[in-house]
DNA sequence: TACTGTGAAGCTATTCACAGCG
DNA sequence: CGCTGTGAATAGCTTCACAGTA
């Protein structure tokens, strides 16, 4: 009987997702020939502390050493194992406005791990457009596609109305994993994740603290002082 | 007397991340025409759980009813009021490639408590294109267009090589947030916002999920044969 | 010596469960 | 009664501080 040591290993949440910002420092280290980082010097590369960087590669396991830091190749490597990019997923688009585009446009050159094997719209006009190198389909045939070429991964850059019913029609056949564009809430079943990325929530994050921020003598425009 | 519930308040940052989400739900409820709603309601349309909805709305005050609910109105202007959303954030979007130009467009229209104020690019190219109704301007002229417009946060949608200089010019004219599209860590001094949303990072978090759903050596493969 | 890996402490967030109120 | 608001319990995350080691 052989164990395998990440087999068991519960890492947080809150550490897988800083484990990209790790991959993206060591990436930019090894490129500038960089053969040993000590965690000071990697935490603050990647913006966190040194107490937090330790705790979160202790959980993938002892790749350091001690009095001297951490290999940057071996550890690059061994997050990429852990993060699933050793192997490349099939990723899908529907939705090919402004932001799909551009979705498409990045990721056809700008990420490993992953391929663009199709971009679904529901527009006419859209279907049979090239974009960043690749024809779009018609939303039409989302099952099809994503069956015959795999799909793992679903984005969904579709108006809000849609969305939920893309997100249906994915996990319908297979589909585990979304990233949602559109600015409202997928329900799914147990099993299924989701993760949304929504530009207007995160400038509403930002005004909150800006508000608290800017001094009461440098307020902006009162739209509401209205006595009854 | 009634002191301002607001006032000495510390709301979590959990909470204010989260505020987003209410409020887009208390505005599709409002435009349905819906004048209250429960906890278990309202959590349902915002996705979570309702002790959490309750508990992250008590730190805004005591704003419902035993009983009955909230009030769909009151609660989602008291939520926009805490937010900063009663007033309208002059926002600068530098970078306009496929990503900023979506940007561009989405802000155009799709948000309230933001304006576009500036469009700001390095490429001559670019320049003097219109872009969402608006003239790209020279990032040369950052510093005079911040201060003249009064831009309070700045968006950066440049690739990862310019991006801390872009930041250090908007922090140096007193820009207080920044919202980061470019896939690199922004060092900005003590009082400075800085949120970051990164396409790769989100995928990478998914892969990792991915992964391990997927039975170690199980390759993925359709779930239907390809039907005759 | 100079660093990692980690027990223990402290802090933040979530959830339970129900008192309190309309 | 039905629902909110919250004390108390729990879970999860971060930080400290140092034992342990190449």
């Amino acid at each position: 009987m052989i164990a395998d040591p990440a087999a068991h290993r519960e890492i947080p949440d809150a550490t897988v997702a800083r484990l990209p910002q790790y991959l993206r420092a060591l990436s930019d280290l090894a490129e500038r020939g960089v053969a040993s980082v000590s965690s000071e010097e990697l935490a603050t590369a990647a913006g966190v502390r040194s107490a937090k960087l330790r705790r979160d590669l202790s959980h993938l396991g002892s790749y350091g050493v001690r009095g001297v830091g951490y290999g940057v190749e071996m550890l690059a490597h061994e997050i990429s194992r852990e993060l699933g990019l050793t192997q490349e997923w099939p990723v899908a688009i529907v939705g090919l406005g402004n932001l799909g585009q551009a979705l498409a446009a990045y990721l056809g050159f700008a990420t490993r791990g992953f391929q663009v094997v199709a971009l679904l719209d529901r527009d006419p006009e859209v279907v049979g457009r090239e974009i960043a190198g690749m024809i779009v389909g018609s939303v039409d045939d989302l099952e099809r596609i994503v069956i015959e070429r795999g799909v793992a991964i679903g984005v969904i850059a579709t108006p809000a109305a849609s969305a939920q019913q893309v997100c249906d029609r994915f996990v319908a056949v297979g589909v585990g994993s979304v990233l949602n564009f559109a600015p409202c809430v997928l329900s799914v079943p147990q099993g299924v994740d989701v993760r949304k990325v929504d530009l207007s929530t995160e400038l509403q994050i930002l005004a909150f603290y800006e508000q608290r921020k800017t001094p009461a003598d440098q307020e902006r425009v009162p739209l509401l002082e209205v006595a009854p």
